[in-house]
DNA sequence: CCCACTCTTGACAACGTTGTCCAGGCTCTA
DNA sequence: TAGAGCCTGGACAACGTTGTCAAGAGTGGG
């Protein structure tokens, strides 16, 4: 009676276990297990009263006693800024098309930007003993992984490398990229050109900062303090260092955006009356072609980052010995147009 | 000696149990259980024992024991199409601050509209015991949950009604949409209007159908045969359809397309040259108030969406009973320009 | 006809945690 | 100072599964 009670409280609905469908189907416990797993070694009759009785009860396998008897989850976990973020979305999906090839389930969370949260999500997730770890940093310190790189949680870095501590990381060009996309406005005549970009402890963002200065100091180009914005990429801030550069006493005749949002926002301030300037963005983002003028973006794949990211992890969790590594992947400058207009004041 | 390489060789790292970190500080192994979650009845210098042993260790709770014992996982289950559709990000975004709020894990997967990829996802989800699952159905047959559900696994299907079982749902007012996005054509002169749509098996097409055909019906307008359009959403079917509606022999002055991914296609059929059409689409999208002339839509909020399904979800987990209920949202036309265009031909 | 072998089956322990329950030491009061 | 009561700490079982191992049934060859 008072087991019963118990039972009833604390689990949901009571489900039958291997040892229910055993009773039912008058074999050993063992044998539910091998017809679940489709060992060999059953006999085509026994197998189907096995089956009937995992039909009739409705039984699932219990996954959680699984994994704490095999010591692997077949998942992994995947923590990144938001996924509300059409960045995030394709690197995700492409994080998850790995994992699935390889049997796991992706768990995925959002740590807002927050390094204090995104240290949450992934001991939580070790908690769960995730076999892999994807992270897209929120913070600069990663020590608290130690001991779970220690235990052997495979674990990769996107975007911006690990802070204290040895770790594979997958990211793109970003200097490379900003520096070419620079190049691109200044080889269309611009001579004053503008940086938005995010917050330089971000280290994207201080990569894309650096890339542009690179460019501008190669062309024998000044930059004028005014020229360059870094901070959050709240529409409201960029629109304010928008508009400042492109009015200021030293007017900028183009702007390079460092990341989509900051992009998208620069297209409105210049979709404005009276704003004209060329534009170049970190990042392409969907319809971009379709705009007057169509904007001109460095290219990178974040499907293809999500892909390497995953794949590296999962040839670690395959046994493979291999050094922490940094993996850069070339970006693409598309030219669409809003690159190319003349710094006609 | 077999026992050390069975360990070595089965799990990963031999990492620290409760039972080492008990022996280490000289305890109990009910005693760290007790610090690890914070219970009392333990005395300060004890705890700091504990507490000392578990750094040097470097341990970290399995939650899969702890899940085997407790019966719950505070984890939930989310099932939907594509995470890289920009309509999924904020919603399963949505989906995940309600759990987190409520201490609970997203687990996510992508069904790529196929229902058998659905139904392993779901009942993978099931088997880790999930406590909750919300699910956007790519298929219409969902029985295979029944013994879930019966089991105490609190169900949420987004977007379409579940098929044969009897359970939440959460979605938009489609068929009202529909026709105040077909009537907002009507109103401004156009007689002729195309639909160009997802595959009618779906419910939300069907429904988005529906509501153009009572919109032209309640106008007495005809429909010639050639208007509408349903079935895949891949860019060259919608791209055909759009041109043979734009220039067959009853050509249309107007189209409304049934999702965003249609839209976008649709957009980019009419920035060609030589068509000129009024656009209304189903979903909004970013930018569209920047694309020329601005894109007229009929916006479903997919955060809200998300939100209210998994609010719904933990209420039930609350141990609230439930009847079965269909929660409609309302959608909201945004007149850009695209729609206010005259048919004039 | 018996032995050796294979094939099927099941008993049992273990995975790491938490709930129950009891023991021992302490404090406080009469 | 003895007894009652409280507080801390630990032994033990159980959660549902899988790996190990051994027993029993069946088969074929000598």
């Amino acid at each position: 009676m008072v087991e019963t009670n118990r039972r009833a409280e604390n689990r949901y609905g009571n489900r039958p276990t291997m040892k229910d469908v055993a009773a039912r189907a008058g074999v050993g416990l063992k044998t539910v297990s091998r017809v679940v797993n489709g060992e060999s070694g059953v006999t085509a009759d026994t197998e189907r009263r096995v089956q009937e009785a995992i039909e009739a009860l409705g039984f699932r396998r219990n996954d959680s006693a699984r994994v704490l008897r095999k010591g692997r989850t077949s998942s992994i976990g995947l923590v990144l800024e938001d996924l509300a973020d059409p960045f995030y979305g394709p690197l995700s999906r492409a994080v998850e098309e790995v994992a699935r090839a390889h049997g796991a389930l992706l768990i995925n969370g959002s740590s807002a930007e927050d390094p204090d949260r995104e240290q949450e999500l992934a001991l939580a997730l070790c908690a769960r003993r995730v076999d892999g770890l994807v992270i897209i940093p929120a913070g600069d310190d990663h020590r608290y992984l130690e001991p779970e790189l220690r235990a052997g949680v495979a674990t990769v870095f996107v975007d911006r490398p690990a802070g204290g501590i040895d770790a594979d990381v997958v990211l793109s060009d970003n200097y490379g990229g900003s520096y070419t996309g620079t190049a691109h406005l200044i080889a269309h005549g611009h001579r004053r050109i503008g940086f938005i970009g995010d917050q330089v402890g971000i280290h994207t963002a201080a990569e894309r900062l650096r890339g542009y200065q690179a460019a501008m100091e190669d062309a024998g180009l000044p930059v004028h303090e005014s020229w360059v914005s870094s901070g959050d990429t709240h529409p409201e801030r960029v629109r304010k260092a928008a508009e400042s550069m492109l009015t200021g006493s030293e007017p900028v005749t183009a702007l390079f955006a460092g990341n989509n949002r900051v992009t998208v926002t620069a297209v409105r301030v210049l979709a404005g009356p009276g704003h004209h300037a060329a534009l170049v963005g970190f990042d392409d983002f969907e319809l971009a072609d379709l705009l007057s003028p169509a904007v001109t973006v460095v290219a990178q794949d974040s499907a293809q980052i999500g892909r390497t990211a995953a794949e590296r992890l999962f040839r670690r969790l395959g046994g493979t010995p291999l050094e922490a590594e940094r993996i850069e992947l070339p970006v693409r400058l598309i030219a669409r147009g809003s690159g190319e207009l003349p710094p006609a004041g």
